[in-house]
DNA sequence: CTGAAAGCGCTAACAA
DNA sequence: TTGTTAGCGCTTTCAG
């Protein structure tokens, strides 16, 4: 454990000043011959300049942070593979923190991240606009993943956003006031979702439920756009994220209406209940039921039957997340509608 | 955007020096007058006490590195929650940093968290003893988990914590030279395998194969430990750690060894790749092939049929080993090895 | 019990 | 092109 060498040691063992090291060391302009006997010293030295001092002159921290709600959630997991990988080639570092979607835990960590000086930030939020206005306050820059803020009723946070993302599914913005400036890399959930109610009303499903959990509001308004008015409400119920809970959203579904004959789910955790569920009350996959879910991940096709899934590309949105975080210079980076595609496997059938 | 508030506005806002804020908010000892009329006015100005100071003047940064291989990998993710759940309690943040199983992307990653000056460090190591030693001669604190670094012949890191699971393992150790200190918290995969070798055997096995990954030597081991010898080699194969490359393996075993009449997956990616396979070829599980998985990932359960698994407490080795990081003082913590339990699902039979 | 002062390692003005 | 210098915000002696 011998300590390490210091900016200084390399000044004075290659006879030149400390701003001379630096510069050279961060491509500034020095002649050839100083930064050639610089770049020698360090290497000998085994330099590495402390991030420490770095950071501290330029009161900020490098890399970013990454708020996921579960990382035992696998699309989570793709998703943060995908920052990873875009920090690791740009040799940035990642804080992580996982939020168990409950906002005061996301608050805290926010928190704790400004505490750092952690200045850029991609997130899968959980939180209202209110649980963010520190971070945008702080200046940070932040990018969502996944999903968008719910709407808190007095402030207007990423209501940019919303809006650009409204206009990008196609629906009319409804007029915002004081956009913020809050992109965000997205799954274009409206299609995705509809083509799995088309698909399904192809095979002749007239009672589609949606299986919803936290955060997945847009999931929920494309489904009602898709099945069209009216919407029967009891087919649209939520799990609150937590395995259990899904379970239990989904054995109720089943319960309550018999009648129905497909289920779309929002998310893997979804899936997994509602196949769950369906197995425990003897319905059969896809005779009794057809079931379509959001996410693909490698266990949907080892499912019995395998999982007809919209698939969304969980890595990727990760790693364009990471690339604008990393870009944003002055302007605020643009939202990201990423394509998903549906992968029909055999968890749906006719309707009997 | 405004700037925040340093511990001199506090201090002058306050009428005192900043050495007596520092001290009020570190706990250290102030008249209780004093300590009341900076805490108002710290609380008053919204003080938040800055990671970069402090960092830079105590020459490290606080929190812990975390490196896995791939947060894909649900077992991962399960000890990554349990890492991030101990952190979030203690307010710490977590350095991530994913490696691909790769010893020269691992090898990088500990560069970064060097450059950083994070001196804690929970991994599950790709690398050998010498991709380590940079870390330990750094005076990094490492705990290694879910497994061990390769040996590398001209080197002993590790060698401690080896020689101590082997006794703890009931093996005797090799003996060892100049042990060095790395802990680490680890499954009971002896028992494990032994328990579900001796359940296969119960059943009527005889030919049994072990598809293992990279970095399951203790696993395989222990396979080979409880089938006796002398082993049929060619029943032991080994993927390389991607999806690709486990189902490749899986595929070539029930292939080449049609006789075979069970097999022990090392991990769940294995698992995976080893139902795929036999449902590529034609193979009833577990009419055909009986199927152990080590690791208890949700979707075992939504299998047909379901899998009998070698579960282990992901999530606990994870919070045990920030606890043990975070506590580690002077000494060096002892490594830890927590139980598996075999879980008897569906998808074990009797031998045709 | 409290304050003044000295840096931690680095970068960016500013001079030369 | 270079070197000198002034901090960034904090903790920690060391006096008082």
């Amino acid at each position: 454990m011998e300590k390490r060498a210091t900016i200084k040691d390399v000044a004075e063992a290659a006879g030149v000043g400390v701003a001379t090291v630096s510069r050279v060391l961060s491509g500034g302009s020095a002649s050839p011959a100083t930064r050639e006997r610089v770049l020698a010293v360090a290497a000998q030295l085994d330099y590495r300049p402390s991030a420490l001092g770095r950071n501290l002159r330029q009161r900020r921290t490098g890399g970013m942070g990454l708020l996921v709600p579960d990382l035992t959630d696998t699309f989570y997991g793709q998703l943060a593979e995908g920052v990873l990988a875009c920090a690791r080639s740009a040799g940035e570092p990642v804080v992580l923190g996982s939020t168990g979607g409950d906002p005061e835990q996301e608050a805290d960590l926010i928190g704790m991240l400004l505490e750092q000086s952690v200045d850029r930030l991609i997130a899968v939020p959980s939180g209202d606009a209110e649980t963010w206005a520190p971070a945008i306050r702080a200046g940070m820059t932040v990018i969502f993943a996944d999903r968008l803020p719910v709407l808190s009723s007095h402030e207007d946070v990423g209501a940019a956003a919303i809006a650009d993302l409204m206009a990008l599914d196609g629906l009319s913005p409804a007029p915002q006031t004081r956009p913020l400036d809050v992109p965000a890399v997205l799954a274009d959930d409206r299609a995705g979702i509809r083509t799995a109610v088309r698909y399904l009303r192809g095979l002749g499903h007239r009672r589609i439920a949606f299986l919803g959990g936290p955060g997945q509001d847009r999931r929920v308004a494309a489904f009602r756009e898709a099945v069209g008015s009216p919407v029967d409400e009891e087919l649209v119920v939520f799990g609150t994220g937590s395995r259990d809970s899904a379970y239990a959203a989904a054995s109720g579904l089943f319960q309550t209406r018999p009648d129905l004959s497909a289920v779309v789910a929002g998310g893997n955790v979804l899936g997994e209940a509602a196949v769950l569920a369906a197995r425990e009350l003897d319905l059969r996959v896809p005779r009794d039921v057809s079931l379509v879910m959001y996410d693909d991940v490698p266990w949907a096709e080892l499912c019995a039957p395998p999982l007809t899934v919209i698939a969304q590309p969980g890595r990727d949105m990760g790693y364009r997340a990471a690339e604008l975080v990393l870009r944003a210079g002055s302007r605020r980076p643009r939202s990201v509608i990423l394509p998903t595609e549906l992968i029909i496997r055999g968890s749906c059938g006719p309707r009997r």
